[in-house]
DNA sequence: GTCTATAGTAGGATAGAC
DNA sequence: GTCTATCCTACTATAGAC
């Protein structure tokens, strides 16, 4: 036999192991990569550091489970979900309301992937270059159609495309600033709204385009 | 005599203190506060770890120093000129060219901030709360008045300035994606002028101001 | 002002008892 | 699976020669 009770072993692992992806998506979160430490993984997720190492062996193992564990969801969220039956409009207006989603429910994942972005994305480049890219280049292509249907105005697609993924990531990386301008301890949920809200307006405004 | 040579001696230091800070700079903008090294710094600056800690003392202190010497360049372009000739529409687009601007001329000062604020703002939350909070509120107060003579059209104006820092800082801080995406090694002019032209003409139209 | 040497500590990782 | 003990490297910082 390879493993001693491996039903009960294997179910204790998974908790733990979940345990410490959590722990580990709030650290990496706040100091990325190079300036977090396997202890301050361990303290956050209540054990010892050589039990954390029992799990994850080494610390670049740790951060690319961390990666891995959100990416997939993460570029799903950054793409369209072309339904042909939709407007323009509708489809912008959900898009960034997942978006904000995504920032509320997931700010420790959102900042461990701002901190590999602006750290040249040394982990993640090859992923967005194979996965991210093709499905952008697509949304590119259905925006121009819009554009040339007179759906929406003329407009530079690339740029929308960064103008909406910065303006609702910064929700959770950036909280701590609007935090402290809105004179608030923590964003609540009325104020996810309100950014929500605010963007679909502004978005279908600037873009010309009606429900 | 307090210091031999005095003139040349100062004068070298002050040559010696730029070049640090630059590097600095650099290092920080990669890996924020705790990711980054003395080493790297002095690597970067091309000197040796002793001499850097000759001119700074501690890494905390050139943390700060690096902090000190872009923050109130950094505020003053996040707060409005207000030009009582000037429309709403001249003085936002003003604002967004001048906001990439600085993602185009100081991408490492904004990366540095971008750590310290997903970080919680441990350093600058004080210099936040003092400086840019007031002139926030009065750049808000001042885009009610707007919206209240029919110059704009009714919008969140807390929200439209996280939109704005958030679009146009992205230009900085997630240089990376941005390049991968347009298959650029590096942002050039041109991308930075296209950037400015869409994200005023976009604003613009989000906002129904007319120039 | 610049160098060598080194102290002192924190961090990643391993070995081995239980 | 969990613990103690420990190795080794990298890091911040100091002391002191020149």
């Amino acid at each position: 036999m390879n493993q001693v009770a491996p039903r009960k072993t294997s179910a204790n692992r998974a908790k733990v192991e979940a345990k410490i992806l959590r722990a580990a998506e709030k650290v990496f979160a706040q100091k990325g990569f190079s300036g977090s430490s396997m202890d301050a993984v361990a303290d956050q997720a209540g054990l010892s550091k050589q039990l954390l190492i029992y799990y994850f062996p080494s610390k670049e193992f740790l951060y690319h489970s961390v990666l891995r564990n959100m990416i997939d969801i993460w570029i799903e969220k950054m793409t369209f979900v072309d339904d042909p039956n939709a407007s323009p409009a509708e489809i912008i207006e959900a898009y960034i309301r997942q978006k904000i989603e995504l920032s509320r429910d997931y700010p420790n994942g959102s900042k461990v992937f701002a901190h590999e972005i602006i750290n040249g994305a040394p982990v993640l480049k090859d992923y967005l270059l194979d996965h991210l890219k093709p499905q952008f280049e697509k949304d590119i292509q259905l925006i121009n159609k819009w554009i040339e249907n007179g759906q929406i105005r003329p407009i530079d697609p690339e740029h929308l495309f960064f103008t909406i993924w910065a303006s609702t990531q910064t929700y959770a990386d950036f909280s701590t600033q609007i935090q402290l301008l809105l004179g608030k301890p923590k964003l609540d949920q009325k104020d996810f709204d309100r950014a929500s809200d605010f963007l679909c307006h502004f978005v279908l405004n600037a873009l010309g385009a009606q429900k």
